[in-house]
RNA sequence: GCCCAUGUAGCUCAGUCGGCAGAGCACCUCCUUGGUAAGGAGGAGGUCACCAGUUCGAUUCUGGUCAUGGGCUCCA
């Protein structure tokens, strides 16, 4: 009797047929020899969706459908990163007995493998680690797949004293197939897929040397990870490194202190020093959202830095925040220093009894925050200890929160259109741990809590189809308070930043029993919505700087123009023109060096301002100034009126679009 | 908080196998007054992060602390 056929569809609705146990690597030789060489992997759908990407020689066992992957693809590209982790690790246990293994997956830029060995690794093992690599890519070893059953592979690895591996063998679900990957006589309990072989690995660095958790938890052991990237050839490689580099050039703390924007000082660990550069920018985006608040209906509030923590245990944020807060005892009180201002905005809003009809109640706070972020965490403007938000609290009845939520999206997009970056929205819904789900709770307020957060939720799904946006859906992932939309941002170099959220929340309105008259003359709870849209303006200031690599637009420019005499009798002159600009509201600087004209270019050039002005002789008379412009090149000679007029045309600061505008005329209340 | 690395002039970095600490840029002074990315000469500037220990002697060796960086974790 012959084999049994199987049928196989491709991606192009195409079928053929082969003999069950085919492998994927068979099908792609049969489709054509050129395929057959660049898969490593496929994707197979056995009628209940398409499932992870397996490796070449997984053999097809039923009718399929069967997606090859190729080395083109990031999926493919993701088993090669694999695979090239295997191979450090063979090496490194190779080079190190004794060492052991856990886990090494591909990750985003590369991959890593966690080792259990109590010394580490230094940077300079690295480099005899990528040597006994070399030797095994060359050897071209293929990796061999194996499924093996549950006892065996327990056994296996007991024999050789991986403990780490032993322990993850009883956490694979019962029935799931256990498969080891091995290439040389060196195996991993693996999942895989891998390549064919180790030859394929041609192009890799390891990076870097970094502590990690066993299974990424602080009670567990410490392992040491080795960090390493991999790509199909060098070019890809160098470009990647090259890439690197580039990101280190825009390094908003190196060009924080080129540009003397902002400082650190040990007296304040993690607490930025805006300078005077760096403070135009922050109260300039202050000044961008505070036009967006005027079309929008929001109240600028001004509320205590310190407050007893009296108010933080009303809020909870006593039982659940207070490690991550700084305190000071005075008079014998407890106080702390605010690390949100949420509790402070529940305090103005119960001053006065609010009726429904003047909901929504927007109040928005700059106040600045503090919060005792560990030791290790901290990182230039992008975690830090202290800092500002765009933060507002909307305090709004169930049936508005459509209405509210749209437009903080809309505002959303427009503020990020400002900065040419480009915007995604994720919906992150109740998590396992939230209120409602509070152990105690009779069934009546547990069904009466799931009730609410259904409907908040979908509320929110509502608004975000209504809006026809793409969306993730994040589940699990929201406030244990409510669920929330989270915006990401992507900047210059392709790095994405969570910037913005937008968050429902039904807990401090009940914990400071916040109520409004409704409209029968009953006592109603208005929902919260906390809601930051450029998030931290330090963390804010941070991705700009790296996202215009220094050079920002006109209207943030601290130093818009600098004006550079050519000669020193030509200074008087300079003044009068900078005066001029002064006197239209343009930021002017003149450099009185006596230094000869190349030399003050550069240094203008270097210090990122927008727009030099050269005045010469020529220009005294004719009353001109001669203009380079950083990101246009060289205009020539203009009159001071022309010059006056492009610099404040291209100064103008944006405003909340038409669009938006006209959406809030609809709203009732401002 | 944990693992690893780093800390020398304002910045970028040399250096000292334990014996009076260096460069370039920036800064100051003088000369030079020049047409679109570095003119010349001179000067000043450091408790070698901090605190202990070993030593005749510590920036160097040892221990601790602080800070920074790469990760882990956390971000009710």
């Amino acid at each position: 009797m012959s084999d049994p056929q199987i049928t196989v569809t491709l991606p192009d609705g195409s079928q053929r047929h082969y003999a069950a146990g085919t492998t994927i690597k068979d099908v792609a030789l049969s489709i054509g020899p050129k395929l057959g060489r660049d898969a490593v992997g496929g994707v197979v759908d056995q009628g209940d969706g398409p499932g992870d990407v397996i490796d070449v020689f997984t053999p097809l066992k039923t009718d399929c459908k069967l997606k090859i992957v190729t080395v083109k693809s990031d999926a493919g590209l993701e088993v090669l990163r694999h695979s090239a982790s295997h191979v450090m690790a063979s090496a490194v246990q190779r080079l190190f007995p004794g060492t052991q293994v856990t886990f090494g997956p591909a990750v985003d830029n590369g991959f890593y493998y966690d080792f259990k060995r109590d010394q580490g690794f230094t940077p300079e093992d690295l480099e005899v680690i990528e040597a006994e690599m070399k030797k095994i890519v060359a050897a071209d070893l293929p990796f061999v797949r194996r499924e093996v059953s549950r006892d065996e592979a327990k056994a296996f690895f007991a024999g050789l004293g991986e403990t780490f591996k032993v322990e993850h063998l009883g956490s694979i679900p019962q029935g799931e197939t256990i498969t080891t990957y091995s290439h040389g006589d060196w195996t991993d309990l693996c999942r895989g897929p891998h390549v064919p072989s180790t030859g394929l690995i041609k192009a890799f660095k390891l990076t870097s040397v970094a502590g990690a958790y066993w299974k990424g938890d602080e009670r567990n052991p410490m392992l040491a990870r080795v960090y390493g990237t991999a790509f199909w050839d060098e070019k890809a490689l160098e470009a990647h490194l090259s890439h690197i580099e580039e990101a280190k050039k825009r390094d908003h703390r190196k060009l924080g202190r080129e540009l003397d924007l902002f400082s650190f000082h040990p007296v304040a660990p993690a607490m930025p020093f805006f300078h005077a550069k760096g403070a135009f920018i922050y109260n300039q985006l202050i000044e961008l959202i505070r036009r967006y608040y005027q079309v929008l209906g929001f109240d600028e509030v001004i509320t205590p830095m310190i407050v007893d923590m009296e108010l933080f245990k009303r809020s909870g944020h006593y039982d659940h925040y207070r490690d991550n807060m700084f305190l000071c005892d005075v008079d014998e009180r407890e106080f702390g220093v605010k690390p949100m201002n949420c509790p402070g905005h529940t305090l103005i809003y119960a001053t006065q009894k609010r009726s429904y009809r003047e909901l929504p109640i927007r109040i928005a706070d700059f106040c600045r925050l503090h919060r005792y972020e560990r030791s290790g965490v901290t990182a230039g403007l992008t975690r830090v200890r202290s800092f500002a938000q765009d933060d507002a609290h909307i305090f709004c009845r169930e049936d508005q929160i459509p209405m509210e939520i749209g437009v903080q999206i809309a505002m959303m997009k427009d503020i990020f259109g400002h900065f040419g970056m480009e915007s995604q929205v994720g919906f992150a819904t109740r998590p396992a741990q939230s209120l409602g789900r509070e152990v105690g709770l009779s069934t009546a307020e547990r069904e009466s809590w799931d009730a609410v957060w259904s409907r908040a939720e979908g509320v929110l799904k509502e608004v975000l189809d209504g809006e026809k946006l793409s969306y993730s859906t994040h589940p699990g992932d929201g406030a244990f308070y409510g669920p929330k939309i989270d915006f990401r941002v992507k900047d210059a170099l392709d790095r994405w930043h969570q910037l913005s959220t937008v968050q429902l929340d039904f807990g401090l309105p009940r914990r400071f029993d916040l109520s409004y008259v409704n409209a029968e003359g009953g006592e109603s709870r208005p929902v919260m919505i906390h809601r930051a849209m450029l998030g931290s303006l330090e963390r804010f200031i941070g991705v700009l700087i790296e996202h215009t690599a220094g050079d920002f637009p006109l209207w943030l420019a601290p130093v818009q123009a600098r004006i550079i005499a050519v000669t020193d009798e030509l200074l008087p002159y300079a003044e009068e023109v900078r005066q001029l600009m002064l006197a239209r509201g343009l930021r002017v600087r003149t450099d009185h060096r006596s230094e000869k004209l190349g030399f003050k270019i550069r240094d203008a050039e270097i210090h990122k301002i927008p727009v030099v002005m050269v005045v010469g002789k020529k220009e005294l008379e004719a009353r001109s100034v001669s203009l380079r412009w950083r990101k246009r090149g060289d205009l020539g000679t203009q009159s001071l009126d022309q010059a006056i007029a492009l610099m404040l045309q291209a100064a103008a600061a944006p405003s909340p679009g038409e669009a938006l505008t006209r959406r809030m005329q609809d709203v009732q209340r401002l």
